[in-house]
DNA sequence: GCAAAAATACTGACTGGTCAGTCATGTTCT
DNA sequence: AGAACATGACTGACCAGTCAGTATTTTTGC
């Protein structure tokens, strides 16, 4: 309660010049994290990977709790930003923005870091609570609000039957996460394919919807 | 490489009188493997939990790995027999199975400690290989094979359209999962609504799937 | 230009706390 | 008595986080 005049600079850490290492601690912490969960993972295995001593990662982040939500903020909220402009932008029927969705998003979660990120919330969301307050208001509530709002226009020029929209967004987009999620954790295996069962997943939602 | 005649009981462990103890530890270690992950546990709150000390747990279970191993098998293959035999019991339509099937095992999934437990593979699965691939063997091997010779039972009749059963089958089971996953991680939540998701997932995929 | 000084970037070695697993010593049944 | 069941107290390994000091880059003074 006295030295409050030694922190003269306004930015006390993570704002230092070189913008090249966060990025590489990221990198490595993504890989570590989804292979070993947040808790086995050490900071010093994630330093060697990352190519710098474990001291250099408490330059740029205050904890390992730190790094995990910088690697969440960093990863997830852009990805969603992407898809939102993309569902903004689109004017075709309603039918071929969730084919588009279905093989770009689901693609993507099932095939890249992005799916690894999702398990890895999935995981700790619990022992986190911050963690998961946060991801549900920024990803979930605004992602399934979009979504509907595609398949209430699909409704609105009669394209699709009347149904509950909140609903049919969480069935549409639910196999695209369960196969990001799977892809990352027990499988790829041969029993599941991920992009067949996409593919059928879409056109059979289709079906079922339409008039 | 010395000392194996040490081992002179062919059942080492686990084999005790009182079967009550290896009940109590693993319903405490759902739980708190559940909010907590494998790794963050401490056995002592299992302990705790359970009303014995440290040292009991280990009277009953050869370590923390084989009591989580040990969870897994008590709780995961019982409740696929059980849902396998339903299949092979059921006569009616397919699509009434599958509505069944959806509001059995879907809120079974999203409701009971069985998300829970699924929740917890998909979390460890990477950081153990064995348990991936017994899970793997066990559960998705046999379960979508199960499933697809329903949808297959559907196609022959005439009740189904023709298809990749086997994709069908995951895109049919894949919400349920999901929902049951989410319901033991960032849920729950008023984002997402489980029973109507699973609800209106059934209905659509009946409908899209019929001829 | 260019060397000294200052600011920034980084690290090896250490520490304090934590926790899985052990063991010597009860306690409670038959 | 002695077999089965249980535990408190302990230990050794492990690891997040710290810190004193080194290296590198940038700025300053001339």
């Amino acid at each position: 309660m006295d030295l409050k005049l030694v922190e003269t600079s306004p930015e006390p850490k993570t704002i230092k010049r070189n913008n090249e290492r966060p990025k590489q601690i990221l990198r490595a912490a993504v890989e570590l994290f989804r292979d070993r969960g947040f808790e086995a993972t050490r900071l010093e295995d994630v330093a060697d990977k990352a190519g710098v001593s474990k001291a250099t990662i408490y330059l740029y982040f205050e904890s390992k709790e730190d790094l995990f939500f910088a690697l969440i903020r960093e990863k997830v909220v852009p990805m969603l930003e992407q898809t939102i402009a993309q569902a903004d932008a689109f004017s075709g029927p309603a039918s071929e923005f969730l084919r588009m969705k279905a093989h770009g998003f689901g693609r993507l979660l099932a095939h890249s870091e992005q799916g690894a990120i999702l398990k890895l919330v999935i995981s700790e969301a619990r022992r986190f609570p911050e963690l998961a307050e946060y991801y549900r208001r920024e990803v979930p509530a605004r992602g399934l609000e979009n979504l509907s709002q595609v398949i209430q226009r699909g409704i609105d020029v009669g394209e699709f039957r009347e149904c509950d929209t909140k609903a049919a967004a969480a069935a549409f987009i639910s196999p695209l996460l369960m196969m990001g999620i799977w892809m990352n954790s027990v499988g790829p295996d041969d029993i599941i394919d991920p992009d067949a069962t996409i593919t059928f997943h879409c056109e059979n939602f289709i079906r079922g919807l339409s008039t």
